[in-house]
DNA sequence: TTCGTCATGTAATGGGTTACATGATTAC
DNA sequence: GTAATCATGTAACCCATTACATGACGAA
């Protein structure tokens, strides 16, 4: 993903905005669907962050103003506020570069922060691309399973049984993605 | 948990001490047990923070010398190195402070940050606090559960289908912490 | 002798949160 | 009328990571 480190939120606003304009205030409620598991993102960065993307041409702002504008841009429960909300857009540049990173398959693609935001957007997403990110990912937790495993033969006598049964459950939810990213990988292939 | 924020690492660093001397690269080995599941924390994070505890009169730093003080600070494999290794031990006050800190149990104990460190140290927490602690917990996750339920009702024709099964393992993720949780609790009990 | 791991640290950087500030709209 | 939620932002702060710097010890 060209960039260093997180531009994690940067990918996921775009994804998102490449459905379709949005306002901040929805847009972080779907952040928190797109971003790892259940971490929602708070305000104080995504305004900033907002704020970036479009000095960088990558999104624009606009102002709903005819319903057809509301209709695109509330794509919600319901065309309900009829406050000026300011909406955001993805530019020419913005799809270009949300094009590049959906494309990307470095390593980094499957570590925990940015899976589960690449997942998101598997659809968008080219079939060797995904496959790709759904093998490392599974490697990736068959390292974990194992180091934790080793970790846990080491110190079996010397901890107690409840930091036992921590490192137990961590290895059965590891065990258990490793299982689920399987289902996922014979999915893909029957394609 | 007293203070504001991100005591954890204090309180994770005090816990493992009061098992007995160490010194920092092994700290930061069993930190890694200690703070959830698989973060290990780096060493621009920990020596700091042991010299601001050191500070705080919480600790005491020491060279083990003699073969008494080497095997009470290896407290490893063997005692391979004959390097001066900079040790550290709880001091009277630092043990003061981790029991008040293990005798908490406000809401942040079973927020994610903090349940696995708190957990980590349930053999010297006391049965009530544990409880309060375990149940917390597993309200906490019901209440995710909830909220990930329905976001998913709301969202169901709208996003595709990775996105809902990322959403599906993440909801079946926490349904299964609560079994967990609830299998604990029984055995709270029965104590 | 060179590689891996043990071992300890600091400075720069960065990503994020919290707290604050403000105000409109909706449902009761 | 008033509480909840919608909606947008800024400034201060915090915690952690990365990159860097240094060096000893053991094994091949």
């Amino acid at each position: 993903m060209a960039g260093a480190r997180s531009d994690i939120l940067e990918f996921a606003v775009l994804g998102i905005l490449d459905d379709g304009p949005l306002h901040g205030y929805e847009l972080r409620k779907r952040l928190s669907g797109v971003l790892g598991a259940f971490r929602a993102i708070s305000y104080g960065s995504l305004y900033p962050a907002l704020k970036t993307l479009k000095g960088r041409g990558l999104i624009s702002e606009f102002q709903p103003v005819t319903d057809a504008d509301l209709e695109a841009a509330a794509a919600g429960p319901a065309l309900s506020s009829k406050r000026a909300r300011i909406s955001y857009a993805l530019t020419a540049a913005g799809k270009d570069r949300f094009a590049e990173l959906v494309s990307d398959a470095s390593p980094e693609s499957w570590e925990d922060e940015r899976f589960a935001a690449r997942m998101a957007f598997f659809g968008r997403t080219e079939a060797t691309v995904r496959m790709r990110i759904l093998t490392g990912r599974r490697s990736r937790l068959e390292e974990r399973v194992a180091t934790l495993r080793e970790s846990m033969a080491r110190s079996r006598d010397r901890v107690d049984t409840y930091t036992q049964m921590l490192a137990e459950h961590g290895l059965e939810g590891a065990e258990r993605e490793v299982a689920w990213l399987d289902s996922l990988i014979a999915k893909e292939v029957k394609k």
